[in-house]
DNA sequence: GTATGATTAAAACGAACGTTTGATTTGAGA
DNA sequence: TCTCAAATCAAACGTTCGTTTTAATCATAC
């Protein structure tokens, strides 16, 4: 009678994961209860305390299934560059893709959930729950130190304050990116909008490029710890 | 005894403003209690639904209070380029100012709130809350059409879906520019970051306008409706 | 076949939520 | 001074929250 029959534990974790991944997205973690999660994964409302611990656990762990394997591709991408210059420097260009790139690849997958989770770890870069963003800090401090130093290699006469700015503007622009047009630009020609996926990546390289190598504000120079 | 005394009504209605405006920043809507609100404004418990009717209105009262003016005070600057330009064609960096450059001008005010309620809009552009999207949506709606069509007008060359992602892009580094730093760049040589607010458009306004001026990738000529 | 450990199920826990009620206090005009 | 509407207050409403508990069920090795 059942498709899909009694499912097995990792079947009720991962259908778990799946659902308050979705769920996160749409309602925000404060938003979605333990009872929308349980019910969309038809799972016990018990599950999660069970499987995960706690709600909070639960949030982590939805974050540490894709978020781990996301910097950990960005960091094989950055020891590829840095092996293929062998101590010459690297273009800026080769480093932002690298960083932004592998984020809109993952972003562009729908078929592996990867859509959902990038959409949910765009939204949660503004995040004010304090816990989320202490995780989110630990996760990302090594890929943040590797790139930027990358950076600043690259890009020796520029003052190390503006490619800090530089690179969070680019990734305030990533995360729009993957979020998508939201409901703000209905009134405005709608019909122009062509939201293609395969072309994001292209359209969101070249502004970041353009915004990175754009002259430096006046005063920069003068002065600055570079 | 008391310094400010039994407090007029006017007085428990912008207390209550000011102190939901910070706590959303700080903890979200739904992380944000009537409790919470009204022991910050040291005001009853039962006077966000006297004054306002529910939590739901508070918070498009909190928007209102300087969305309204935000807004509008774009839509003046725009009135007043085109009036200048008289028909002629306006520059794409005069647009990018009078939308942008407003914005972080009300988010360098930390005397009057300014900057709480623009980091509070930052991280609302990808709030999940629905009925927070469609008053956002209806509160931009003129300014956006506005706003784009004025870069259309400004950038025939460009297509319009160029323009379109172009400006959410911006609005992305912009939202990201406003929230400022996070916790995310502690390891990398934080001696470099120089947060100071004062640098902060020029910053933010050389990325956008490389961004925005940036080549058009590949293919973006062929075939899009302009 | 039965013992065993892992998983699911149903029910209840206290706490916190947004909201409402009814009484009390306040302050300005008649 | 009295009046009355506006504002504040303490208390309680019913609901939902995350979590816990206890029992039933399952798969598997002996």
């Amino acid at each position: 009678m059942n498709a899909s029959l009694p499912a097995t534990p990792q079947d009720t974790r991962d259908r778990i994961l799946d659902a308050a991944e979705r769920l996160f997205v749409e309602h925000g973690f404060d938003g979605t209860s333990m009872r929308m999660i349980t019910s969309a994964a038809n799972a016990n409302l018990a599950a999660v305390n069970y499987h995960f611990g706690s709600k909070d656990a639960l949030v982590q762990a939805v974050f540490r299934r894709r978020l781990t394997a996301l910097n950990q591709e960005r960091l094989t991408e950055l020891d590829l560059l840095e092996a293929e210059a062998g101590g010459a420097t690297i273009k800026p260009s080769r480093i932002v893709e690298a960083f932004f790139g592998t984020a809109l690849r993952m972003a562009a997958d729908t078929e592996h959930g990867g859509r959902t989770f990038m959409r949910l770890l765009a939204r949660t870069y503004n995040e004010p729950n304090a816990f989320v963003r202490e995780f989110l800090a630990e996760e990302y401090a090594e890929v943040m130190d590797r790139f930027l130093g990358a950076l600043f290699a690259a890009l020796p006469e520029v003052p190390r304050a503006e490619i800090l700015w530089r690179f969070h503007f680019m990734t305030g622009a990533m995360a729009f990116a993957i979020s998508g047009l939201g409901g703000l630009y209905e009134l405005a020609d709608i019909s122009a909008a062509d939201d293609n996926p395969q072309r994001l990546l292209p359209r969101l390289m070249s502004f970041l490029l353009g915004g990175l190598r754009a002259p430096l504000p006046d005063g920069a120079l003068a002065g600055a710890n570079n």
